[in-house]
DNA sequence: ACCCTTTACGTTGATATCAACATATTGGCC
DNA sequence: GGCCAATATGTTGATATCAACGTAAAGGGT
């Protein structure tokens, strides 16, 4: 007899090591984090720039095309769309064309939170690429295969 | 006079192009759901196989070593281990030499889930890793340069 | 015109995530 | 021994995330 699971504590180094879904959801929290506490005065979360950017265009996009964009389900675009109408940064309106869809847009207050919001951007990212050494394109190439 | 924020959609293509932040969270978010579903017949999420697996060792770890090496709030780490709890999968103690410390560790039935669900972790990762068309290693170290 | 499939969303319930605040314990310093 | 800063964790409230289910509109075939 040997103990429990003998094979098993090996295999756990293992994952920790190299599970890309662990390394992927670590990074994408600490990213989050660092953006998240940079937006704070603006009072809008990394998330939320994320959203009032795709939001962004000529043409209001439907929540699927921004689920879409994001790569994330259509019902939490649905709820990460409501503390930015509580903060009046939308227009909603339903697709003229087919009723089915809404489409969402920024209201002036909308413009201006993301033009508050986008030199700080544009700060922390760059301090991020520094991180990187020159492998930020490689890494961002890598991530895309995966979405 | 121009447009109310003339500059502002050039600049928003650039976010959408390079932000890391929002790549990071999109892939995985990608990874997340692949693992959920490939898990739910074991009846475990992505997040939950990373905590069981990271509780896998001889000295069952304190809350804040577990956040640590999971990159998360601490208080993330207490809010995850109680599904497993309701599972029955740990065993919560508090540790004899800092009573301010809780350590946790799998029971058997911790265990038995980990070890349903490693073969399957296994399988996925082995997917991923051909997606990645040998990148995997170089996608890891850019990960952790940022966590 | 009528049905039937597909598509676009919303809602609900469970889990995940974090900041801010509160509590308990430890350890050092006097 | 008593005080005080540091440490480990819990709690609360807000947001984020998704699956499953339900509703409404569009589009096609008859």
């Amino acid at each position: 007899m040997t103990q429990a699971v003998p094979e098993l504590y090996a295999t756990t180094l293992h994952i920790r090591d190299h599970c890309l879904c662990l390394h992927a959801q670590r990074a994408a929290r600490a990213l989050s984090r660092r953006f998240d506490e940079a937006m704070r005065p603006v009072g809008i979360t990394s998330g939320q720039f994320s959203i009032l950017n795709s939001l962004n265009r000529p043409e209001p996009p439907t929540i699927g095309a921004v689920a879409s964009l994001l790569g994330m389900d259509r019902s939490t675009v649905t709820a990460n769309l409501k503390p930015l109408q509580r903060m009046g940064a939308l227009t909603m309106t339903i697709d003229a064309r087919d009723r089915r869809g809404r489409r969402a847009g920024l209201s002036a207050r909308g413009r201006e939170l993301l033009a508050e919001a986008t030199p700080i951007w544009r700060r922390v990212h760059a301090e991020i690429e520094v991180d990187l050494d020159g492998g930020g394109d490689a890494l961002r190439g890598g991530l895309n295969r995966l979405s």
